[in-house]
RNA sequence: GCCCCCAUCGUUCAGUGGCCUAGGACACUGCCCUUUCACGGCAGGAACACGGGUUCGAAUCCCGUUGGGGGUACCA
């Protein structure tokens, strides 16, 4: 057969299979979504397979129920998946495994406990891990009994990770892991190992904080008959301000909190995008078939990224800014509180340059669909207490009661009040009617209240002055 | 402690030996626009952690120091 050109060498042989393991212990917080984004840009950009595979090894820990908020916030995220898999669903397979391991020598039984390993660890001068005794003990299956892999005492164990170059771990710093509980259950460790074998995954990504058990999965795959390893890419970590790992505990960072506070996934999607990753020509927001296009895991960082909320609030006042108003309008009602849809129908164009969460909409809008908040002092000071304010007010007041209720005529109406008394007349009107200084356009909203409201509300406030 | 990783403006990304008197974005400050706020426009301050090499030449390569982080479970 004739050789092909430079395509035979540019063209991988297997077509890339990438997956996502969550562990179904909490929601998936942002540390996750983007592991899960990168594994789902490279599979788009590379026409491969994504893959979903719960990580539910521990009973104890994982949720069913999760596994749903999993999807959904996926989901949302506008991440999809070709095929999906849940760990517990296979324990039958890595038991075999870790059973052929048990028959080949590669692993042994060992009846220590916790704390006497731990015992034997303090005695040798605090150099913790388990020190191999029962290598050669042959011990039998019984209560309080584990698996553990023997790992080699000398060689190293290493890879060439696609972001961070070569790691290298001597094998003399392994200690023999725990490979089965002694309920029986096989641990992650070797739930990983078989089924990115089995599931013929060619590239693994996923968060700096697997880097150390990344020997321990490839001694596994080599025990399990691999000749092969996949290649990995470890994602530099995202941090809190103190450049701590995110945390569950300590951080609010859950993908869900964020869809509450009004972020639109679109923005949040490329937001995190950009944190270790970034698009030719500086640019910072694309659709997203153009980052699938020039997305490329070795391009990606390796430095740690700050999740800097007030970034991502601009990337999603961007977002916001770019919807058409009925879009707008349709996909933040949910937020917009207790108001006729229709009224918030007529306003969410004005509402819709102003924010930048789609949180902030009630507060903007509460003048309008309740009472106004009471004005604060200095705002008073500033803006009431000057010259010529009562007789704005008084004017304003006396015009409105035979003014046609539209919202240019009350703009008319209010300006042309400044004009005849030299001044600007926005503002005033403005306190006395929203409360604050600031807000939405004035004389649209205005329009929709009933004349009596307004009425009441100027003079409310032309009486304290 | 031990193992592993990281190090450019406050933050984030760019920069892969000369194009760098280091660029973009967010944030911040000032001005303009505007009879609110926001948007927009213009301008500004702001960084290659330190010390040694290598080289004609280093933010870019090597070594060390310092600093930070991750891991060190019968969690993943």
């Amino acid at each position: 057969m004739a050789r092909q050109p430079e395509s035979r060498v540019m063209t991988p042989k297997t077509t890339v299979r990438v997956r996502f393991s969550p562990a179904p212990t909490g929601y998936l917080h942002v540390g996750g979504a983007r592991s899960a984004l990168f594994n789902w840009l490279y599979a788009r950009h590379s026409s491969g397979t994504m893959i979903l595979r719960i990580e539910d090894t521990d009973a104890d820990r994982s949720r069913p129920e999760l596994i749903t908020a999993i999807h959904d916030s996926l989901r949302w995220l506008g991440i999809d998946w070709d095929e999906e898999y849940r760990q517990s669903d296979r324990f039958d397979q890595y038991r075999d495994a870790a059973q052929s391991f048990l028959d080949k020598g590669l692993a042994y039984r060992c009846d220590c406990s916790q704390e006497a390993s731990k015992a034997r660890a303090d005695a040798r001068g605090g150099k913790p891990g388990y020190d191999g005794y029962c290598r050669d003990r042959d011990v039998q299956q019984g209560e309080g009994v584990v698996v553990r892999f023997r790992t080699p005492d000398e060689g190293v164990t290493a890879w060439d990770d696609l972001i961070r170059g070569r790691v290298e771990f001597q094998n003399s710093e392994l200690e023999d892991f725990v490979i089965v509980r002694s309920s029986g259950v096989p641990m992650f460790h070797v739930a990983n190992a078989y089924d990115d074998l089995d599931m013929g995954i060619t590239h693994v990504v996923r968060g700096e904080d697997l880097v150390n058990t990344t020997p321990r999965v490839l001694l596994l795959r080599t025990a399990l008959g691999a000749t092969d390893q996949p290649i990995f890419a470890h994602l530099p970590l995202i941090v809190n301000e103190k450049r701590q790992k995110l945390s569950k505990r300590r951080d609010d960072v859950s993908v869900g909190d964020y869809m509450a506070k009004g972020f639109l996934s679109e923005a949040m999607r490329n937001y995190l995008l950009t944190l270790g990753w970034s698009a030719k020509d500086d640019a910072e927001i694309l659709p997203i078939e153009e980052f699938i296009n020039q997305f490329e895991l070795s391009d990606i960082n390796q430095a740690p990224a700050f999740f800097d909320i007030k970034k991502l609030e601009h990337f999603n006042s961007e977002y916001i800014r770019a919807l058409s108003v009925e879009e707008f309008t349709e996909r933040s009602l949910p937020f917009a509180g207790n108001i006729d849809h229709d009224l918030y129908g007529r306003l969410a164009q004005f509402v819709q340059g102003r924010i930048k969460r789609l949180d902030e909409i009630p507060s903007l809008l509460e003048w309008v669909v309740g009472q106004p908040p009471e004005p604060s002092e200095k705002d008073w000071r500033k803006v009431m207490e000057k010259d010529g304010v009562s007789e704005v007010l008084d004017l304003v007041i006396e015009r409105l009661a035979n003014s046609e209720w539209t919202a240019p005529a009350l703009e008319k109406l209010v300006f042309g009040v400044g004009e005849e008394l030299g001044t600007k007349t926005q503002l005033p009107v403005r306190l006395a009617l929203t409360g604050v200084r600031f807000g939405l356009p004035l004389f649209e909203p205005m329009a929709e209240l009933d004349r009596e409201v307004v009425t009441e509300r100027l003079r409310t406030a032309r009486a304290r002055l």
